[in-house]
DNA sequence: CGATTTTGACCCGCGC
DNA sequence: GCGCGGGTCAAAATCG
């Protein structure tokens, strides 16, 4: 299993030489400032014209400096004039101007990129004059345990308005204002959206795919399935190819016409490891006990193909997930883009790094559903925030361009935002720590596991929830 | 008797 | 066009 993203030779994120930051910033420069104060007034919006000086009495802060001795066509052209025309010396002239060719071409490059990021700057400092949002992802983000379940069940009925849900009256989603709703659906903006015509092509195929999009777990595992909180009934059974374990197919029956799929199969290499690919999203309301591992499906999809494009290589970034979730271990999971579709896998078979508290990693074990879900789905929100700003002015297309350099950037504002650190820390404490809120969301999970899922009794399967 | 599982047949996409 | 493999369907069998 490759975890290794950095020394694989696969990364490719890029490196820009402009300096965003300056030390009259006094921020660190790994930190995304989102809510800086506004104290600097992007000019008129036409910056098409822009020439890569910012370096004007209204942008000190941005010092632009690429680390190159850039030289324009003109300074070429200079150059070449005031140059020797000795021919002993016309071999290493030619060699100067392809040099110098190059570099201008790298130049251009630059000016293209450090205008985007110029785009993209003003437009974070005109979502500034509209704080309401900005507060309410804020509470949002530091509510004690929103409930993963709304992108799943608002994002399915959305999409099938003929559906309604059994649970529907009943269903916790009333409880919440539509502004909450609209907060906690981690959803990539709709396509419907007027803010966003001119990228419902690119939305419609990002929905299509994260749809199609799969999250596999594997975990060591004596009983035949996992307890996810999910109904399955099982639809089919195959013999796949280089596997002596037969693969099941199971679809959900929680209501009717979910198109959430899951497919179990043993490894052929270990046959205690359990392999569950979940697929689709559900069109109901979920259990508590049901939401850990949906969330997770759903979220680390969503995070796979808004916060990730895939790369040319069909390895994304193998150590998003883990650096974020488990910044101690670095091999818990892979993200692939390869065919057909983009899977996330979560290995839940590693051992617990060395130095880690055992007791720990056993109860780490046992509520990863809910950690991952809690952790993907804030994270995934954070990753939602960055996009929905750039989609907002319909900007997909320069998200494309970008996609690379925004894989390392979300990398880096996932892992240093101190809000989503601290939903992490709290999902986790609140899981674990058995105290206060927190505690009694836990107990509350574990009831509810035990009360659902008839069908499921696997008392050695590791997905089950213990108390403490 | 309804729900669930089993299992062979069928469909479809993909590579050659 | 053909074969292969993955995924799904649906009738029969089984279960509670």
């Amino acid at each position: 299993m490759d975890a290794g993203g950095d020394g694989d030779g696969t990364h490719t994120s890029i490196q820009f030489p402009v300096k965003l930051y300056t030390t009259a910033d006094h921020k660190p420069p790994n930190e995304m400032n989102f809510f800086a104060d506004k104290k600097h007034e992007v000019g008129g919006d036409d910056r098409s014209e822009f020439t890569g000086n910012y370096s004007d009495g209204n942008h000190n802060d941005v010092n632009v400096n690429t680390g190159l001795h850039l030289q324009s066509p003109n300074t070429i052209g200079a150059l070449d004039e005031g140059t020797s025309m000795d021919c002993d010396d016309k071999r290493s002239k030619n060699k100067l101007e392809v040099e110098l060719e190059r570099m201008s071409i790298e130049n251009q490059q630059l000016k293209q990129e450090l205008h985007l990021m110029m785009v993209r700057l003003k437009k974070l400092e005109e979502h500034e004059e509209d704080p309401k949002p900005i507060k309410d992802e804020r509470e949002t983000m530091m509510m004690p345990m929103p409930m993963p379940f709304i992108d799943l069940g608002i994002a399915s009925l959305e999409e099938d308005e003929d559906f309604r849900s059994p649970f529907e009256g009943k269903s916790q989603i009333s409880n919440l204002d539509s502004e909450q709703v609209l907060a906690c659906s981690n959803k990539v903006p709709r396509l419907n959206d007027s803010k966003n015509d001119g990228s419902s092509n690119i939305d419609q195929a990002t929905e299509a795919t994260i749809r199609k999009a799969r999250v596999s777990v594997r975990a060591k595992s004596e009983a035949p399935m996992i307890t996810d909180g999910c109904q399955w009934r099982k639809y089919g059974q195959k013999m796949a190819k280089g596997n002596p374990c037969p693969r099941a197919y199971y679809r959900c029956t929680m209501a009717t016409g979910c198109p959430v799929r899951k497919q179990v199969q043993r490894c052929a290499e270990d046959k205690t490891i359990l392999i569950t690919t979940y697929e689709g999203n559900h069109n109901h309301p979920l259990p508590p006990a049901a939401m850990a591992m949906s969330s997770t499906t759903s979220s680390a999809a969503r995070m796979l193909l808004s916060g990730s494009m895939p790369s040319s290589d069909g390895i994304i970034n193998s150590n998003l997930l883990a650096t974020t979730l488990f910044p101690c271990s670095s091999s818990m999971a892979t993200i692939s883009a390869s065919a057909p579709f983009p899977t996330v896998t979560l290995d839940l078979t590693q051992s617990p790094p060395a130095g880690q508290p055992q007791n720990f990693s056993g109860q780490t074990t046992a509520l990863l559903p809910q950690i991952i879900g809690q952790s993907l789905y804030n994270q995934s929100k954070f990753s939602g925030l960055q996009l929905s700003q750039d989609t907002a002015a319909g900007t997909m297309s320069e998200i494309g361009q970008l996609s690379r350099a925004g894989l390392a950037n979300t990398v880096t504002a996932i892992t240093t935002n101190p809000n989503f650190t601290a939903a992490l820390a709290m999902a986790i404490s609140s899981i674990i720590g058995g105290g206060g809120d927190g505690g009694s969301y836990a107990n509350t999970v574990v009831n509810n596991n035990n009360n659902s899922n008839s069908n499921m009794n696997n008392k050695d399967d590791e997905f089950c929830f213990r108390q403490n």
